[in-house]
DNA sequence: TCCTAGTTACGTACAGCGTACGTAGTGCGC
DNA sequence: GCGCACTACGTACGCTGTACGTAACTAGGA
């Protein structure tokens, strides 16, 4: 067997085939559809090698023929879920355009919960993210600013929708991992803030929670962050 | 011994001593540096509970008494590097305030780098987290809107701060834990790259890649992105 | 004052993880 | 048609978080 990673790899510059040897049962889509398939019924921590395997039915380090390592196996999980943003005309207003961008990842990210928290390590650029980017710049075609700000700005508006969606994921999640309600755990959480609040040690703090009435608009809150991404780059309103 | 964690609890809540039984040895203080220090050292993954219990000198079993689950040892963790944000007497100046607020951060961060990994998991409000929150509502008190424009103002900016100062280290990172040099790594990747591009599928990210000269500027990046936040709050650009 | 109940301390043990390594079988390229 | 690169995968190792049980200790109530 060739030494396995012995020099840094792409896993997407390796050739799915190499010519020699027996056929492969599985394409890399597989294993990534698998893993992807796991993810979302248990969760990201279900999805370990033996179970990525047992799902696939077949031995355990047979997919370290497909993956080198199993941060790789991420890199094809992300790629996978890639494929579902859709590459739509540009329709000549790059506002409206990036908003609906911005709106699928987060719809995405909803359909596949473990994205978020997956998305920091990952450095790839799968062949799906070099479409998604390429799809935003040409959404961006109409914005007259240099190339070097278009790709500042998408990455800023990704990274925006990747804490916020992320952050609202995790606290819901926090739920499901946990042997009790999301409504019990809030309620620990409430009264420890008002306890702390009572303390009389926040002022401002307090005066910013008395201030809110009923509960916050995640969504709103999303989209008011778009929105003032998107006018820090609008020339227009400068 | 009392039933662990059968109903959520936020650690903060927890009172450091209970009065009966023997004189705890450590004081979650002294818990949370010596986890720091690990991580400090050898990286967040070097940070298990045995690491932990032998920096202190004790039983690994014995760190269960002040810390129900690992996670809130994470929590300790956060709130210790905490300590380090200066509570500094507002200038009048918000947008200068707030941008040495996040400078600091990222200061901070780049001590401590593991700092990012850890954030998106953390919920806990520590008591530090409360105190810079409060402080940052202290250099927001010339900024003339709504106390929960202030808060929306304050988690956009340290998430864009998290974000690309985490997307930073963890690049950086990767060639620690790997067995080859980040040249070595980045040489691979560029090729990957390289290779992508020559296929043509993505003309508009060729030209934004090939329009740059030189390597890019991170921290002119960061700087930029800060600037157009606190734009896109800022009543007098309106 | 003594007793006892609530703590702390921590050794042992278990299930599960990523994956190194070795072996057996397969089929393409020379 | 031979050889070798490749696939397949069982076994095993070191590591993880942590459940559980036991021993030592001390503050509060009698």
């Amino acid at each position: 067997m060739a030494d396995r990673a012995a020099v840094p790899e792409v896993i997407w510059a390796r050739p799915e085939r190499t010519g020699r040897g027996p056929k492969p049962a599985f394409t890399r889509a597989d294993i990534a559809a698998a893993a992807v398939r796991i993810a979302d019924a248990s969760g990201l921590d279900g999805v370990t090698m033996r179970q990525v395997a047992a799902e696939l039915g077949c031995g355990t380090m047979s997919l370290y023929n497909y993956v080198p390592r199993k941060e790789d196996l991420y890199e094809l999980m992300i790629d996978a879920i890639g494929s579902e943003h859709e590459v739509f005309e540009p329709s000549g207003d790059w506002r409206a355009d990036m908003l609906r961008n911005a709106e699928e990842t987060r719809a995405i990210m909803y359909r596949h919960t473990w994205v978020p928290r997956l998305m920091p390590g990952v450095f790839g650029f799968s062949p799906n993210t070099l479409r998604y980017v390429e799809h935003c710049l040409a959404c961006l075609e109409p914005l007259d600013v240099p190339a070097g700000t278009k790709t500042e700005l998408i990455a800023l508006l990704n990274g925006v929708v990747t804490t916020y969606t992320g952050n609202e994921i995790a606290t819901a999640e926090r739920a499901r991992a946990m042997p009790w309600s999301a409504e019990e755990e809030n309620a620990v959480r409430m009264a420890y803030l008002g306890g702390q609040i009572a303390t009389g040690a926040y002022p401002r703090l307090t005066a910013a929670f008395t201030e809110q009435s009923g509960p916050v608009d995640l969504e709103a809150v999303f989209r008011r962050a778009l929105v003032r991404i998107l006018d820090a780059f609008d020339p227009d309103l400068r």
